[in-house]
This record gives structure tokens, C-alpha cells and sequence, in this order.
DNA sequence: CTTGACCCTGACGTACCGTCAGGGCCTAGA
DNA sequence: TCTAGGCCCTGACGGTACGTCAGGGTCAAG
């Protein structure tokens, strides 16, 4: 069975003149033609043009398209996690833009006048509004080798079959398979550890995502436990070889406050990349993030921060565990020793 | 206070370049400048950006999103109301697609292989996700004279007086009312019936809408309880003029059959006014549709029916309330005559 | 007085199509 | 068999909403 242009056009509401350009770009090229020269689209065609579709609704270009279809990236299935994934977002903002309108519409009809800042907030909300990922970065994601896939089975594997088994997680088996499951992840994402945290693949807590990452990777609740308990008691023991019992009683890390030291150095290692300067605004509003959460950590105690800086510095189990490396660890020292000398006036991009 | 392009751009999330933009075609000019030539942004350039963005948001263009501002159309409550449709209208959406997606993906992640049709609807659904209105018809319904504003107020006034009043729907001050309604709702529309009733203008029976009608026009749900009987009223006065006692019992016209009836008129009138031939596959499955409704409405029963499409075809009162005219009836009676005898084969846009 | 982040005004470039133009294909009805 | 009307083809130009330089002033801090 195959349609001509006319007939998918009208089909998925698309234009004849769409199909055409994703004929002309090689795109979509219909996988037959009549003997007229008529353009025959199959079931094959139908399904690359709803990743097409799919990829387009994420903000790619048509050739990032291209390329990731190239690739064969985003296997079915994970592409559809993700959009689901996008979907909810979008949900999620429609609902924050909409509480947003609905306080501006009481205030007006009440006959108040809004101050500028809350016009500002609801621009930004609209403006943000269909906004999900930055390209590259999505691409990044997108783009899925087999080997890769293996890969994240095998350690999925192995711990589910270690949940069965009641390995402890403090086994050194357990956090080989913890470490192992970070440097994947790493890799992933091209060691973008900001962005794994805002697609929620690193530390997420979201219930509704677990469903689907089970769906998606064969993750049961169960074994993300495991895993997450095993990632806890790693990141704890490779504390433990810097502090001493007291400071390590005094160590607070909940979750979300890890999420965010991990963010943070990931916009470190995206400026240092960029080639930002130690002094610029942009490092230094980040170093004071990551001090004031270092300071968190410790529970105030300058001296415990003070170790666990070195320890980040020089302790290479410890910076994989948060993507870190030497090289960073000097830029956040430089930028440190910069201290309040920087001008702190203009904001950054 | 007063911002820069730049302090403005980080603030709002657009970029220099957008606000560089919207100066150069007369869309956003600042209100002030620095001795330095700097453009300076102040609070009512703000709010006009707030405009131009909720604009934006339902794909109007640029010059579009001008000339409504530029008529002083679309105050700020009504227009944030119109927002929150639209929000509503995605989040819908967002849940449909949603479904249709976790629906493919159990199938896909069950090993199974969707059909052709499974993967067009969910393009299909991609395709009309970020799609509200045309925007003509939009423009139509932003640019809102203050006169016409004046007679809405007008005749919810009346209305609201004449249900403290308890006057009886029966009434001809009511009835009056009623009418008066349904003029000034096609001449809003620009007697596009069919887009009032994509608006949720008329007839309409959504819960949440009823508060945010309150707000924004005064129309609180007993007084539009009222309207709507009136009209039910007047309806069936109006077919009662042609048709006997046992045939109005017959008669079974439910709000949502007489939704489609609406938007069937609209949709015929739109074809007519486009010129489509009264044999195209267009209007005859238009035809069909009324067809349908017809018989629905009259019970099956072929007499009444065609007794009905006399009136119509006759009653300038009915019309009035159908959106109809003699030339529109003529029309349909053309399509009728033509029958069967139509190609049926090839679609319409 | 320099430096670096900001601002200005052009001016050209780009993505994703919309919209003709000029011409062939195909099927139903005369 | 012819023709009309709807579909299809391949160029080719146009258009919107900016992105992205280039060349040059402005401003505050050190």
C-alpha cells in the first residue's frame, strides 16, 4: 500500500510542498515511484517521517535530523520516551505560564496594575515556553550507538542479577558496577553532566519517569534503588579516605543539593570550555554556587570544606564520581583565588 | 526605571537581536533614549512586549501582531483570557498526543509493529499540535472595537436585569435579547459561525470556561443559563411556526447536534464563499453531514424533515438563528439536487 | 588610559517552506 | 475518442524572523 504526496499531505496534515523540500534535501525520499514519476510513499517513508516529525517537534534543524537520522540514532522506543518526556514539560510549563497569566488576569480585572517585574516574569515564561534542550546538546542525546545500548543492558544486567543475589552495596562489586554506570553516563553525554541533569537521567526522583525508564531500559524501581543506594555509599567511602568519623558525621548531601554541585560543574566545565575567564561574572557567580554548597556539605566547618576541596582536587575516584578532572579542579582554584576581585557588575548570556 | 536592549534581552529571555528587530519594523520602539543613543526600555515598552509575545504565541506574524496592536485591539484581560484558551487548547492536545504516544510505545516495546494508520494519526497529531486557529480568523476576533464592546456590555446588562426581574424566557423582551445575541456574535465572527463554535463562543458548556466568561465579560452562569434558554426558547417558537404539534414533539435537538448543525452552516457557507462548485466532494460531504443531522433532529421522519428544510429555506427568523441565508439555502438545495451523482473520489483541502 | 563588556548601525545570510509557472498524467463523463 | 478537472512533476523566486558578522562608539573599573 503507498500514497502519493496529495494523500500523505492530506493524511498527517502536512503540506505537498513539505514533502517535496524533504525530498529535495534527501530528507525523505519516497521509497517508490510510479511509472509516471509520481512519488509512492510506503509504510517505511510513513514511519522515518514521524521521527521527522517527532525530531522536528524538539527544535532540531531539518539537517540535525538528518544527521541523527543518518546514524540511526533514537531507536524507536526511546524516541517516544522522549518525547513523552517533552510532552510533559510542555505540560508542566503550560501549567506554570497559566498560573502566571491567571494572577496577572485577577490583578488586572480587579483593576490593579501589575508592576513591571511580573510583566517580565510572564515574558519569560512565554518566551521560554517551547524551548526544551539546546540543540547540539539534544543531538547529543540523540544519537545512540548499539554498543552503547549493549553497554547500559549489560550493567542493567548485572545489577538487577546483584539485586537478586543481595549483593551488599558496599561490595566491591556493587561499586564497580555504580562507577561503571557513571562513566557510561558520562560518556553519554559527552561529559555534559548539566545536561544529563536537566534531561533527569542522573539522580532523578521524578515517579511517573521511572515507569517509563523501566519501559525504556528494563531500570526497575528496585534495581534504581540498588543503584542509587550503591552510587550513595561510593560517593560516602570516597569521603571517608579524607575525612575523619566527626566530619564525616557532619557531612549532609540530600539528593537535590548533590544534583545541584553537579550542575554547577557542569556550567564550570562548559565555561572553562568556552574559553570564559576565571574573573568573568559568569565563572565567578558559579564558584560562588559551589562554594556556598561546598559550605552546605561541610555543615559551615571551614575546615572540612577546606579538605574536601583538596580532596576534589587531587582524589581521581572522587572526580569521577562528579565529573570532575584536574584540570577543572585548577580552573574552580583560580577562579577561587580571584576571590572578590572580580567586577561582578554586567551579567552574562 | 528603564533597562537597556541587552538588560532587557536577559531579563526576557529574547535576544538583542529580536528587540533590534522589532525596533527596525515599528513593532517595539523604545520609549526613551540614553544622550548616548542607547535604546532605554520602561514599563509600558514592557507590557507591549508582554502583547507582541502573547501574540506570538498564536502564530501571528509580526505584521499581524502590528496591526492589531496598532488598532488598540485586544485589551489586556481579554487577551490574557484568550491565553489561557489557548493553554488549555495545548494542554489538551499535549494529553492526546501523549496518549497516542504511550499507546504506540506499549506496542512497539511488546515487540509488536504498529500499522501504517497508527503512525499517520500520531504525525497527524504532531502536525496540528501547535496549531490554534488560522490567523485571520484570529485577527478577526482580537480586533475588538470599543463600540462593539459597549453592546456586549449592553445586552449582558439587559440580561442580567431581566433575570433579577424573573421574566420568563417566553418573553419578548427576552427573546429580543436572545436575538440581539446572536447578531452581534455573528458579526463578531464575521459570520463565521464555524470559528465561533471552534472559539468556544457559543453554545458553549465547558466547566472552567464558565468562570473565566464571568471575568472577562460579566456573563456569570445564571444570567448565560438564561441566554441559553431564551434561545432554546426562541429555537423552538421558531420551528413551531411550521410544523404541527406531534412533529415539534418529535423534534429532539440536542445542544451538541445543534453545535454541528452550526458548524456545518459555517463550513458551507466558507465553501460557498470560496467559490467550491456545488458538486465538489467538499460540499457534498458537507451536504451528507446535514443530511444526517436533519434526520436526527426530526426523528427520521422524512416529512418533517423536508418540512424543516422548507423553513429554513423560507424563515428568515430561523435563518437568522442558523446563521443562514437564502442564498446559502439555495445553495444547499443545489448540493441536494445533485445527489448522488457526485465523483466522490477526490478529496479536498 | 586601557580594558572589556556593552551599545550602535548597516548589511548579508539562513531555514523552511509559500507560491507561482509551465507542463504532463489520469479518470469520468459526453 | 475527446475533454475537463483534479492531481502530479520540476524549477524558481519570494518571504518571515531573525542569526551573524563588520566597523565603530560608550562606559565603568582598575
Amino acid at each position: 500500500m503507498s500514497f502519493t504526496v496529495g494523500q500523505l499531505a492530506r493524511l498527517t496534515g502536512l503540506t505537498v510542498r513539505a514533502l517535496h523540500h524533504y525530498h529535495a534535501i534527501g530528507l525523505l525520499e519516497p521509497s517508490q515511484r510510479s511509472d509516471s514519476g509520481y512519488r509512492l510513499y510506503t509504510q517505511v517513508d510513513i514511519v522515518r517521517l514521524f521521527r521527522i516529525q517527532a525530531l522536528q517537534r524538539l527544535n532540531l534543524s531539518l539537517e540535525e535530523i538528518a544527521a541523527v537520522l543518518a546514524k540511526n540514532g533514537a531507536p524507536l522506543p526511546e524516541m517516544i520516551a522522549q518525547q513523552l518526556d517533552e510532552l510533559d514539560d510542555r505540560i508542566e510549563k503550560a501549567n506554570a505560564l497559566r498560573s502566571r497569566l491567571s494572577q496577572l488576569h485577577e490583578v488586572l480585572t480587579r483593576g490593579g496594575e501589575p508592576v513591571a517585574g511580573d510583566w517580565l516574569a510572564a515574558v519569560e515564561l512565554i518566551t521560554q515556553y517551547d524551548k526544551y534542550c539546546s540543540s547540539d546538546e539534544l543531538q547529543r542525546l540523540l544519537v545512540y550507538s548499539n554498543a552503547e545500548k549493549d553497554q547500559w543492558r549489560a550493567i542493567i544486567d548485572e545489577l538487577r542479577e546483584a539485586v537478586r543475589r543481595d549483593v551488599p552495596v558496599q561490595s566491591e562489586h556493587a561499586q564497580t558496577l555504580a562507577d561503571r554506570w557513571m562513566q557510561l553516563m558520562l560518556s553519554r553525554v559527552g561529559g555534559d553532566i548539566a545536561l544529563a541533569i536537566k534531561m533527569k537521567l542522573a539522580y532523578q526522583a521524578q515517579p511517573d519517569l521511572q515507569a517509563r525508564m523501566q519501559a525504556q531500559s528494563g531500570l526497575d524501581p528496585a534495581t534504581l534503588d540498588y543503584l542509587t543506594r550503591a552510587l550513595r555509599h561510593g560517593n560516602l567511602a570516597a569521603w571517608a579516605r579524607h575525612l575523619d568519623a566527626p566530619a564525616l558525621e557532619r557531612l549532609s548531601m540530600p539528593d537535590d543539593r548533590m544534583r545541584e554541585l553537579l550542575r554547577v560543574a557542569g556550567e564550570l566545565r562548559s565555561a572553562m570550555a568556552a574559553g570564559e575567564g576565571v574573573d568573568g561574572i559568569g565563572v565567578q557567580s558559579l564558584v560562588a554556587e559551589w562554594e556556598a554548597l561546598l559550605d552546605e556539605f561541610s555543615g559551615g566547618d571551614a575546615a572540612i570544606k577546606d579538605r574536601m576541596h583538596q580532596a576534589l582536587h587531587a582524589d581521581a575516584l572522587l572526580q569521577r564520581r562528579w565529573a570532575l578532572d584536574a584540570s577543572l579542579m585548577e580552573f574552580v582554584q583560580r577562579a577561587r583565588n580571584v576571590g572578590r576581585n572580580g567586577r561582578g557588575i554586567h551579567g552574562r548570556a
